[in-house]
RNA sequence: GGCGAGUUGGCGGAGUGGUUACGCAGCGGAUUGCAAAUCCGUGUACACCGGUUCGAUUCCGGUACUCGCCUCCA
């Protein structure tokens, strides 16, 4: 196949994929800091990269592919969560993760091959922080370990700032134990009542009791399972400045010889109805709150899908609506067949910086094409027509009986029907089809006989309700 | 204020130096008692102003506007 192409924020220009071990990808994105559910902002990179690595797995190989993808299990939101609720925060974390998990598995996101969570990382974290103060990039200060932004030229590149702009902007009161404003903490300082664990060296002297800073947890897990160069690391935007400027320096620093990753990706933000989802605007909503509200996880995943991940996206009902119109006509077309081969052409856009937006054209040409067997292995490629997150397109009544009842309606409807048409009435067929259309049952009428088919709102209650008035009137 | 991204038909959204994107909606037709579903057909859009070019939506420069990050939120 085409070389994998990616857009790198580090170069600012798409490159082709080369591995650092020919054969073999791996990559890194950053996860969630589990305190709260996932909004549907969390979604878009758990799904852009899940959806890179199955490109990645159908390109390379399945076996060739590693993906690492964190759980931050200690930090201030969590500290402050737990407290605010009177919970352990190991419970909370333990509760929140696996709230992630379901709901990533939901919207087709699959688990990653490594998870490490911070907490079981802390004496790679304090070895690097030590390492970093041996090499001069590190100093003490009033129980923290701050990273110095000074000693590291090539602070600001993945990001594109320079220092000096940085703090001509910075709106941060500078805390007074830094020596430079834009310095940044490794390790800081824990209450008795806080998480903590034994600190590092730092010129001879051991630093107290305390936790890591949020930005080395990624640098010592990612250097301890992809050792100190590897292919991609992923995450959002918004996580370039200064996570990952942070992540950058710490282990370009501590790993002179490594190159960290080589390429940066970064997807753009989500937005809710053409606004940035804020609790202030009041348009901040959950993944699950999406879900218990009828959304079906695979047209959450096609909308997403829809627009390219560099681009803004604007999550909308009527594109929702639209992707799941889009879903129910491909579930119609391939239900029940076997997967053909991925189309070259699908395949082609993936490649291309992961152009998902062009992919999905493609797959509606295949739809259009009548190609079922292609649009439906192209479409798992995507992560789409899967069938893990299957069971809402599945219209149907969920009992036998209703199958009855439906049966017997449409025969009803047709004797009624016949009976019309020779007595040019046709109010009572009408009302009865709207009574059913009203029941969330599609009438399909035609020559060759009546079909009633329910839909996604299909209630059983009202067909038996429709049911017992007909006998009623016999 | 600093840095960055974007501006394509009614909406969403690809792409290209000269040729149909695609989807949704709309419209016309077939079909239907009428609808729905389905099928067929249907739309010369690329913010603005300059420049390069035989030719630019596509390249270059500028203007306007929108958005994001710099601050707890992804």
């Amino acid at each position: 196949m085409a070389d994998v192409q990616l857009y790198n924020t580090m170069t600012r220009r798409k490159e082709a994929l080369v591995p650092v071990i020919p054969g073999q990808v791996s990559l890194y994105v950053c996860g969630p800091t589990v305190y709260d559910r996932a909004h549907l902002g969390n979604a878009r990179p758990a799904i852009v990269f899940d959806t890179l690595v199955r490109l990645l797995r159908h390109a390379y190989g399945a076996g060739n592919v590693r993906y690492v993808r964190n759980i931050t299990d200690v930090e201030d939101k969590i500290i402050a969560r737990a407290a605010e609720r009177g919970v352990e925060i190991g419970a909370l974390t333990a509760e929140t993760e696996r709230w992630y998990l379901e709901d990533m598995a939901a919207v087709g996101v699959a688990p990653p091959d490594d998870d490490p969570h911070a907490t079981a990382y802390i004496p790679q974290m304090v070895a690097m922080i030590e390492t970093l103060a041996e090499r001069g990039h590190a100093y003490a200060a009033e129980g923290h370990v701050l990273f110095s932004v000074a000693s590291h030229d090539g602070y600001g590149r993945l990001s594109g700032r320079s220092v000096d702009d940085m703090i001509a902007g910075a709106r941060v009161e500078v805390a007074p134990y830094k020596r430079d404003p834009m310095d940044f903490v490794l390790w800081k300082p824990s209450d008795p009542d806080q998480p903590g664990w034994e600190g590092p060296m730092v010129d001879g002297v051991r630093v107290g009791r305390g936790r890591p800073g949020w930005h080395i947890e990624c640098s010592a897990m990612a250097d301890a399972l992809l050792g100190e160069t590897f292919d991609i690391h992923g995450g959002g935007n918004d996580l370039m400045f200064p996570h990952h400027e942070n992540e950058l320096a710490q282990s370009a620093c501590a790993h002179p010889d490594g190159g960290f990753a080589r390429i940066w990706m970064h997807n753009e933000m989500l937005q809710v109805e053409g606004k940035k989802m804020s609790k202030s605007l009041g348009n901040f909503f959950t993944v699950r709150d999406l879900l218990d509200k009828g959304v079906p996880g695979e047209v959450i995943r096609l909308v997403m899908l829809g627009t390219h991940y560099r681009k803004p996206m604007d999550w909308t009902a009527e594109r929702a609506r639209a992707a799941e119109g889009t879903l129910r006509k491909w579930w119609a077309l391939t239900r029940g067949q076997a997967p053909g081969n991925v189309h070259e052409s699908v395949l082609a856009a993936l490649a291309d910086d992961l152009n998902t937006p062009g992919a999905i054209a493609e797959l509606h040409k295949l739809a259009a094409a009548g190609a079922t067997p292609d649009l439906l292995a192209s479409a798992r490629l995507l992560g789409l027509l899967t069938g893990e997150m299957a069971g809402w397109e599945e219209a149907g009544p969920a009992s036998e009986a209703d199958q009855a009842a439906l049966h017997e309606m449409a025969q009803w409807l047709e004797r009624a029907r016949d009976a019309a048409k020779l007595s040019k009435d046709f109010s009572e067929v009408d009302r009865l089809k709207a009574e059913l259309t009203q029941a969330g049952i599609e009438v399909r009428m035609s020559k060759s006989g009546i079909e009633l088919v329910p839909g996604p709102d299909f209630d059983a209650d009202a067909l038996q309700t429709i049911g017992r008035n007909r006998e009623a009137q016999l």
